[in-house]
DNA sequence: TTTAATGCAAACATTTTGCACCCTG
DNA sequence: CAGGGTGCAAAATGTTTGCATTAAA
């Protein structure tokens, strides 16, 4: 599974599987549907009694983003998000403006399209961004 | 013209067409290329002499955000960028990991397939928010 | 002349960094 | 036990806000 590529990855680096590492890790990957902020993260530890500082947090996550074992993305606030990459087709987000819910959603055609388009400008794509903006069934009716 | 819009809301808000707003109205859309950043246009004012606040900068974006006129779009820094909404079909952009340059591409099959998407869930869907992130055939050279 | 808008500086929120101490390999 | 990692607090960054003053309408 994913804990080994990043162990594998630490290694080949020669960096240390430390226990913050490790927590913050397992708290992302064993979270899949949730997009926590890095304050998420931290708040989940310390409701779990484990202590961990933000710095850290925010150093662990720009490790995984770099070793391409998590993504970043942006819902619209004033600070990042994180989900974990794990082996599935590439995806976007529902969001909705009102109560914050975030649903996925993969569309193979989408990305078969915008790898054209990146290719018609000659753009070497790395990876894609694809975010909806509204309002769910539930907050439609209020 | 876009102007008038812009007008014509403030009056129906009984909001005046201050100085600063006529400049920073102005300065978006005369550049429509640019995708600026608010210090960017506190810059570009500035470097014209004319004086305005950062904070009347930020006050002013996010009315013309409110009022539908600018869309405000995320390229993955820690801060956001403006556009223009101007009459033309919705698009995403080509962003240069390496030198940052921005290029918008528009094509109308993913918007019917994000409104399909969008349905197929009970969203009311409000705006679209596409980035492709790679590296440009410039900087591919290096 | 009334009411909203501005500029300034201080407050905020998020993220990054310097450094003394700690712990993994 | 050497070198990277941690926590803390301070700094940096981007954005918002309170307030006295200015300027549209």
């Amino acid at each position: 599974m994913e804990l080994k590529a990043f162990q594998d990855y630490l290694n080949s680096q020669r960096l240390k599987f430390t226990r913050p590492r490790r927590l913050i890790f397992k708290e992302i990957f064993s979270s899949k549907k949730i997009h926590p902020n890095a304050y998420e993260i931290h708040r989940r530890l310390k409701r779990k009694g484990q202590k961990v500082s933000l710095a850290s947090i925010y150093r662990t996550l720009s490790l995984l983003v770099r070793c391409g074992l998590v993504s970043e993305i942006d819902f619209g606030e004033n600070h990042s998000h994180y989900e974990p990459d794990v082996v599935k087709v590439a995806h976007g987000h529902l969001v909705c403006l009102s109560c914050g819910e975030v649903k996925e959603f993969s569309h193979e055609r989408i990305l078969t399209i915008l790898s054209k388009i990146g290719k018609e400008s000659h753009f070497m794509t790395d990876k894609f961004s694809i975010q909806v903006f509204g309002y769910c069934a539930n907050c439609q009716k209020k």
